[in-house]
DNA sequence: AATATATGCGTTTTT
DNA sequence: CGCATATATT
């Protein structure tokens, strides 16, 4: 981080070539290696799903380094999250057997404040500026709202920010938004919202996630010199997820690619999931156009999944136009059909899958194999309480994250204001946290001042407590806390950094707070503080730690334990399992009602590619399911099956479903899921049937008693009815069994009308 | 300043 | 329905 590149030097010419550092690169295919080699000029690389992506990025970066193409220095690598960041890291490292020191490895975020943090003076920023998360920039944008006087329920402050966000992303400062695309938001003012936003965090010395490459850009506009520089520098730039970026994000690239043209993207038009985000798919369709004299390079074999799941992922992605069309293949074998099941709610969907997950753990697989992917958090809850009963150990990723939590973001604004004296946000969060009698009548005399005076609400604060505007006690209680702040803002140059933060905590009564809580959290939460306190020790500086917990959100899970996965699928993209569960293929579910509505087409093909995205997880089995009833917003909904299940290849997919329910073939166990011979696939669960069959004979169910049988019956196996009690199978005959029970007498029953008892 | 009640709203979320 | 906000109430 703190290697101070002179990018006024040219650098030298590369080292001689040195034959210890040679790669071998047989253990790639033809095209992969062809992908690694093509070192020169713009390179893209169309990989699908399980085609080994990761492997063709790291070791065309350990190639440029191996081969002596470039210095560590002079290569860009760029990824979306830090998690990939780390991994092309260690991965790079262990190709080359060292760690490799210098490179420019990281989220564009990462790599933007990297350069931002050099040239902040060039776009008015100091070099400690704060970068705010998503909760301050809505504070702000609340905050001009109502300094404006502007009705926040006609204009809510999540939609002005929202289209301050589109304009970033698309690399559009305030003034270059044409005007007419400013009329239409928030009554015509969000333009100049925007303004003044904009102005708002240069006061602050702040810049928000968007701005981080922004600010490149217009830095790069205004000072040729500077751009050239880092044209220079970069030999080699490399780009995953190529499909994710946004425009200004692509615009950043291709300002940098611009002296050496070796830019290389790799990544999958089909797997573009994020455009609600600013991702442009259009960037990788026009990539040949962009980057002229482009080398096209299609990863096709696939390694990851059986024939069935690959062929029933492909068909279902042919239903989109407009892709760059690739058409992947495998040598594995054939393996089992994509599982289709209809269950009748959201709760037996549950049951279906954690007993599923039973019966595979059973046969030996672990949980850290299989995954329920979801397409929206509140279907996470279902799957949750079914596997607590049932004390399967799980992990649902993307809870809330540790830097989110009340507590921790409080301890942080303490810490930000004594780092960064111009944090008004962060100052405001704690001026009366714990309570000091500061209110909202001295803090708004405070705001007047810093108006009025164009000051940061500290310095404002310090003017005002040598006045006699507040009352002597808020005065006193003020002048305290500057005076606090001040103290250990000088002793956060002679002491260790995680003593300090103790030390704030504890004196500006923090901690005090939550002891003396009664509140039942109030332990966790003091558990946390001191879990901050501890992290602090891994940063060398009090900035580096904010900085870090700027950039890097993401929750650290132990993957030690076996646990299954529970995620939505847009967190699953580039992970893959043996067994992946895909539930609630309803329409309105999946694909989402709002897409449907909003959206169009280009939306329903979103949703679609996010479907392909969850059916190529699976190395093994894909099991999609879809429930005839739904709970939603507190009511029952009865839902017609995804269109995207009509949609997979009959031939690659295995029907099963609850009998009389749809009338198809019956309900078995993991061992009978291929039992379809009533089932002549890719007729009978079409939506006409479902229409016009199913609420009948589902009112007709005694719902109660209809509990899936989890695994097929067996004649001596003790089973439980609704009605007829506790009995003793004693014929299996298809779905039908003969049944001693205990109380009735023997009875002829339908299996999914008893439960294993 | 702190609790009680009303209201409203409800995808996905790498940084 | 369940959560998060806003407003009323003491």
């Amino acid at each position: 981080m703190s290697d101070p590149f002179d990018l006024a030097d040219e650098p030298p010419p590369p080292p001689p070539r040195s034959p210890s550092a040679v790669l071998r690169l047989d253990a790639l295919n033809d095209t992969q290696r062809a992908a690694v080699e093509a070192t020169e000029g713009p390179v893209l690389v169309l990989a699908g799903a399980g085609t080994g992506k990761t492997r063709v990025l790291t070791t065309r970066l350990a190639y440029i380094l191996a081969q002596g193409l470039a210095r560590p220095g002079e290569v860009l690598a760029v990824t979306f999250t830090n998690k990939a960041a780390r991994e092309m890291r260690e991965r790079v490292s262990a190709l080359l057997g060292q760690p490799v020191e210098g490179w420019w490895v990281g989220t564009f975020h990462a790599l933007g404040a990297r350069i931002l943090r050099i040239h902040a003076e060039a776009v008015g920023l100091k070099p400690n500026f704060t970068i705010l998360d998503a909760d301050d920039q809505l504070r702000l944008v609340k905050q001009l709202l109502e300094a404006h006087g502007i009705d926040e329920k006609r204009t809510p402050a999540r939609v002005v920010l929202a289209a301050i966000q589109r304009w970033k992303n698309r690399g559009l400062g305030a003034d270059a938004v044409p005007a007419a695309e400013g009329a239409g938001v928030a009554d015509g003012r969000a333009l100049s919202l925007y303004a003044e936003y904009q102005d708002r965090l240069r006061t602050l010395n702040a810049a928000d996630f968007g701005d981080l490459l922004l600010h490149c850009l217009t830095l790069f506009q205004a000072d040729a010199e500077i751009a050239r520089r880092y044209q220079r520098r970069f030999r080699y730039i490399l780009v995953d997820e190529y499909q994710d970026t946004n425009v200004a994000q692509y615009l950043w690239l291709r300002v940098l690619a611009q002296a050496h043209h070796n830019i290389c993207c790799v990544g999958d038009d089909d797997q573009s999931i994020y455009s609600w985000r600013g991702a442009e798919v259009g960037n990788i369709l026009r990539f040949e156009s962009d980057f002229p004299g482009a080398q096209v390079i299609r990863l096709e074999r696939n390694y990851r999944s059986t024939p069935h799941i690959l062929a029933a992922a492909s068909g279902l992605i042919a239903h989109n136009e407009g892709r760059l069309g690739k058409t992947l293949w495998t040598e594995l074998n054939e393996g089992e059909k994509v599982v289709v099941r209809g269950v009748w709610d959201g709760e037996e969907e549950a049951r279906v899958v954690c007993s599923e997950v039973e019966a595979l753990q059973s046969k030996g697989e672990t949980l850290n194999e299989m995954a329920a992917l979801v397409r929206a958090g509140f279907q996470t809850r279902e799957f949750e309480e079914r596997l607590i009963t049932l004390g399967i150990p799980y992990r649902v990723v993307g809870g809330p994250r540790f830097y989110e939590r009340q507590e921790i973001r409080d301890a942080i604004a303490y810490l930000r204001v004594i780092a960064q004296p111009d944090d008004d946000l962060a100052f405001e969060r704690i001026v009366n946290v714990p309570k000091r009698g500061l209110g909202p009548a001295s803090l708004q005399a405070v705001h007047r001042l810093a108006r009025a005076e164009r000051l940061p609400l500290t310095a404002a604060a310090e003017r005002l407590i040598g006045t006699d505007e507040l009352k002597p006690q808020a005065r006193n209680r003020l002048g305290g806390l500057l005076h606090d702040f001040a103290r250990w803002r000088s002793l956060s140059a002679v002491m260790p950094h995680p003593e300090l933060a103790a030390l704030v905590l504890d004196e500006s009564g923090y901690t005090g707070m939550w002891q003396a809580s009664k509140a039942p959290e109030a332990a966790g939460r003091l558990d946390n503080l001191k879990e901050l306190v501890t992290a602090l020790a891994d940063f060398d500086s009090l900035g580096g730690f904010l900085e870090h917990i700027s950039l890097v959100m993401e929750n650290e899970e132990s993957t030690a334990a076996d646990k299954f996965t529970v995620m939505t699928l847009h967190s699953a993209k580039g992970l893959e399992f043996d067994t992946v569960f895909l539930p609630g293929w309803e329409e309105g579910v999946f694909p989402n009602q709002r897409s449907l509505d909003e959206g169009g087409t280009a939306a329903l093909e979103e949703e679609r590619r996010l479907a392909y995205v969850g059916i190529t997880r699976a190395r093994q089995r894909a099991v999609v399911l879809f429930a005839a009833n739904r709970r939603m917003f507190g009511r029952w909904q009865s839902s017609v099956p995804s269109r995207f299940i009509d949609e997979l290849p009959p031939d690659n997919v295995e029907p099963v479903s609850e009998p009389g329910l749809y009338g198809t073939a019956p309900a078995r166990g993991v061992g009978g899921l291929n039992d379809s011979a009533a089932w002549t696939a890719g007729d009978s669960w079409r939506p006409r049937r479902f229409r016009a069959q199913p609420l009948i004979d589902a009112v007709a169910f005694d719902v109660g008693a209809r509990d899936a049988p989890e695994r097929p019956f067996e004649a001596g196996q003790r089973v439980f009815h609704q009605k007829f009690g506790y009995g003793r199978v004693i014929a299996v005959d298809g779905e039908k069994l003969e049944v001693a029970f205990e109380k009735a007498g023997t009875k002829k029953v339908i299996d999914s009308f008893v439960e294993a008892a």
